[in-house]
DNA sequence: CTTACATCCTGATTGC
DNA sequence: TGCAATCAGGATGTAA
């Protein structure tokens, strides 16, 4: 589960090795034909002016006005040597150095596209400001909470208040500002959405300086492990007593999502609510 | 417009 | 032990 921390450190190392090189050819290997790998051909003889993020996404704008995009999915790996299988794509460059993109379970996306022109990949389209970037403000993000009637959690992980946020960070941030899950992110009191605005910003920076998370797949493109799984707190920590007061962690499912929380620190206003069944509240006729 | 949820995919884990 | 069923999850398409 790449997340902002893990495809910055994949950015990082990716940057001085791709930037200026010029892409001799671009093609699929063991992928179906389809939107998630558009239009490869099209970077053919292109320079690689850079090497982007945004949110989850590595954006590489190229010479001639296209730009190409890379989604890591869940077990995506860019690396210069030939992996063993599931290899998905191969970029050829010049004095025959190879990008290979491997990708197991076929989550990921490696496709071009005009230069910001994003409308088919919606969720790129619509994202929320970089949460390292000024842009990220506590007036700005509590605005956007107000928005919205669904689950904070669920809410975050759209990418719309904010970008780069998936699973592990949520469950870390929520935990870290003491917010349940399950809050509508409307009723998030301005004090909570900075709280919890602050929250993302540590746990994004403290994980970068750790290069990322790593548990089953996840690498950077040297092989090598992040080290923030040590640190986390709430993400598969279920079971475990709470950091904070040694209450047994809970796990729920919200916006489909395994979800770990603490349901005496993590409560919406004032009550606590209680873990189990599936949430079926809010569901008022229209 | 919004929110809910099925879907993709396959290695890892759990269950019998 | 061995095989089958279940789980995990980011983004997206579709339904309501």
């Amino acid at each position: 589960m790449p997340e902002l921390p893990e495809v910055e450190t994949v950015r990082r190392e990716l940057e001085p090795w791709l930037v200026g090189r010029t892409i001799v050819r671009a093609r699929r290997a063991d992928a179906p034909a389809g939107p998630k790998y558009h239009h490869l051909e099209r970077a053919d003889g292109q320079r690689i002016q850079a090497v982007n993020r945004r949110g989850k996404f590595l954006l590489l704008p190229l010479s001639r006005g296209d730009e190409l995009v890379i989604h890591l999915g869940m077990t995506g790996h860019l690396t210069p040597h030939r992996p063993e299988s599931h290899l998905r794509v191969v970029v050829d460059l010049e004095k025959k150095e190879r990008l290979y993109f491997q990708d197991a379970r076929r989550f990921g996306r490696f496709l071009v596209v005009r230069a910001g022109r994003y409308e088919s990949l919606p969720t790129l389209h619509h994202m929320g400001p970089e949460p390292l970037s000024s842009a990220f403000t506590g007036d700005h993000f509590h605005h956007v909470l107000r928005t919205s009637r669904a689950p904070i959690k669920a809410f975050i992980m759209t990418q719309r208040p904010v970008a780069g946020v998936g699973n592990i960070y949520a469950d870390e941030a929520l935990w870290r500002a003491r917010i349940h899950p399950l809050a509508p992110a409307h009723t998030v009191s301005r004090r909570k959405a900075d709280e919890l605005r602050t929250a993302i910003v540590d746990v994004l920076r403290a994980s970068i300086a750790a290069q990322g998370t790593t548990f089953s797949d996840y690498r950077n493109v040297n092989g090598e492990p992040g080290d923030f799984f040590s640190e986390l707190a709430a993400y598969g920590h279920d079971g475990d007593p709470c950091q904070r007061c040694g209450t047994k962690l809970a796990r729920i499912i919200v916006g489909q999502r395994g979800t770990c929380f603490c349901p005496r620190c993590q409560r919406v206003g004032k009550q606590r609510i209680t873990v189990g069944r599936a949430d079926k509240a809010g569901r008022r006729s229209a």
